[in-house]
RNA sequence: GGCCCGUUCGUCUAUCGGCUAGGACGCCAGGUUUUCAUCCUGGUAAGAGGGGUUCGAUUCCCCUACGGGCUACCA
């Protein structure tokens, strides 16, 4: 087999990915691509009561929207498969047992009110009940019954397989990001690895997977950090060479403590999931939806937590592909700044041709029935924050909107009628350019050209912003302007 | 509580012992556009605190504080 880099991004299908997933997958992928590696899609559904209907096809759905195709997942298959840890049963079986073989791990009866109780009573005395070497012996496992008892239990109740924790071993380890880390197996206990349902739990699944599809780097969350001086034992107990270990930081909170969750999106405003996403009566708002780009949600993502010394702001997946290091990525959590993904999104879509940005336009507006056309969206190009709302926001380029009234009372006086009137008379006559047009304005306009130009705003748009008040005035052609102009004088 | 990880402008970050601490977002001011936005120029603003090591610490070590994570037959 070929000695390449293969990695993999492996979700639990309990719902939509957030951007704290997008971003694991991301640097899963540039790492991979990067050397010419496998990014592999694992799917980790070994809690079914969690499991949540769709989730997987949102995944998929999310990372092909932002460009991350796997090259082996449940869906395209490969020469690792099964993909989906629930049709990989009889392998976790195996390995258990294996285990049990050698040694490494045991069966455990224990009920699980009786662990709760262990666990409430030691927390009464202000201690932390630990199932270890300490009292592993004190309770119902493989280890403090006798064989026969064991052989007759195991046909007759429930069991778990625990791995049987070294009572006082320095592991020592190392993350590409964070260095040496080095953890007493002391402050450990005997992890559940099967569960009684006769599925693995995430701590065994993943490191068998990890081994059997031949993954070189595990690049996920810092969550999982504490956990990995078990994995590395486990590795250590198979027999097995552990992969590379990178533990990224977590994205927090725009404001507040804590890291991002679900819902934040509702709380501030903003998407934190790709796709919009429904199930039941959850509704969660999608960057998609929302007009971001991928291009910019993917710059954003990389950016948060990694950058180059080279003050680039701008990447795409071609030049992060380039650039990307994974161990030049930031050690500490990082805020959730929307602002600045705004800022990317508009420095994309003004680089963007207005074909294109009608083209996305519609392909995420799909149910609105509305005609953007390119001479529009040249207009308004540059002051474009977002896809989504182009017909609200700039809903002036298409229909007549009733001035503010608070800049109405402000604008609009004897004065500026009259000049409003004049310059009507002026556009029956001759309506020919935009520089034509300025000029007849500064023609009769006897109240100043701010005055003016406000009072034809607020006839216009209805506001004092828009683009350019006469490359507007061509664009809504001389009827609609007279329309709009005589409907406030009148 | 225990264990692990972290800590540079409001936010994202650069700096691998020599710093007048750089960039970006935001904000403010000016310029261009006799208008809005874009764009350009400038400004604002940071090394959590205390000890060491060193000729010299933002950079290395220790302590404290703060933040984050984990502590399930969830991932």
């Amino acid at each position: 087999m070929s000695e390449g880099v293969r990695v993999r991004f492996a979700p639990s299908p309990t719902g939509p990915l957030h951007v704290g997933g997008l971003r694991a997958a991301l640097y899963n992928y540039l790492h991979a691509k990067k050397n010419n590696g496998t990014f592999i899609l694992r799917v980790e559904d070994t809690d079914q009561k969690r499991e949540v209907g769709g989730s997987y096809e949102y995944i998929e759905k999310s990372l092909r929207w932002c460009g991350l195709n796997p090259d082996e997942s449940p869906s395209k298959g490969g020469d690792f498969g099964p993909y989906k840890q629930s049709q990989r049963k009889n392998i976790y079986k195996k390995q258990i047992e294996i285990l049990v073989e050698k040694g490494a791990a045991y069966y455990a009866f224990d009920k699980a009110e009786d662990l709760e109780m262990h666990r409430k009573n030691h927390e009464k005395k202000g201690k932390t009940f630990i199932y270890n070497a300490h009292n592993r012996l004190k309770l119902v496992n493989s280890l403090s019954l006798d064989k026969k008892k064991v052989e007759k239990l195991l046909k007759t109740v429930p069991y778990v397989v625990r791995f049987k924790m070294p009572d006082n071993k320095m592991v020592v380890f190392e993350d590409e990001i964070r260095g040496k880390i080095e953890v007493s197996s002391r402050e450990l206990d005997d992890k559940v690895l099967y569960k009684s349902d006769k599925m693995p739990t995430y701590h065994f699944a993943n490191v068998v997977d990890d081994h059997m599809m031949k993954i070189t780097h595990v690049i996920r969350g810092e969550e999982w950090l504490p956990s990995l001086p078990l994995h590395m034992l486990l590795y250590e107990a198979f027999g097995w060479e552990p992969p590379v270990f990178a533990h990224i930081p977590l994205i927090l909170k725009p404001t507040g403590k804590g890291k991002l969750s679900k819902r934040d999106g509702e709380k501030f405003g903003h998407p934190v999931f790709p796709l919009e996403w429904r199930s039941g009566d959850e509704k969660h708002l999608g960057f998609k939806e929302f007009g971001v780009l991928p291009e910019a949600l993917i710059n954003y993502m990389a950016l948060l937590g990694w950058s180059k010394e080279d003050n680039k702001e701008i990447y795409s997946l071609t030049d992060l592909l380039g650039s990307f290091e994974i161990k030049s990525v930031g050690k500490s959590g990082a805020k959730f700044d929307f602002e600045k993904l705004l800022w990317l999104n508009s420095q994309y879509i003004q680089k963007m041709s207005s074909e294109e940005i009608i083209k996305r336009f519609s392909s995420i507006n799909s149910g609105k029935k509305f005609n953007l056309t390119k001479e529009a969206v040249d207009l308004i190009k540059p002051r474009i924050e977002r896809l989504a709302n182009i017909d609200t926001d700039f809903n002036y380029l298409f229909e007549a909107q009733e001035p503010e009234l608070a800049l109405e009372k402000k604008l609009l006086n004897d004065d500026s009628r009259s000049f409003l009137k004049t310059y009507y008379n002026l556009l029956e006559k001759s309506f020919e350019s935009a520089s034509q047009l300025k000029e007849d304005l500064v023609q009769c306009s006897k109240i100043g050209f701010g005055k003016s130009m406000g009072a034809m705003r607020l006839c216009l748009v209805g506001k004092l912003e828009g683009p350019d008040l006469f490359e507007l005035m061509m664009f809504l052609g001389k009827k609609e302007v007279m329309k709009r102009i005589h409907s406030v004088i009148a």
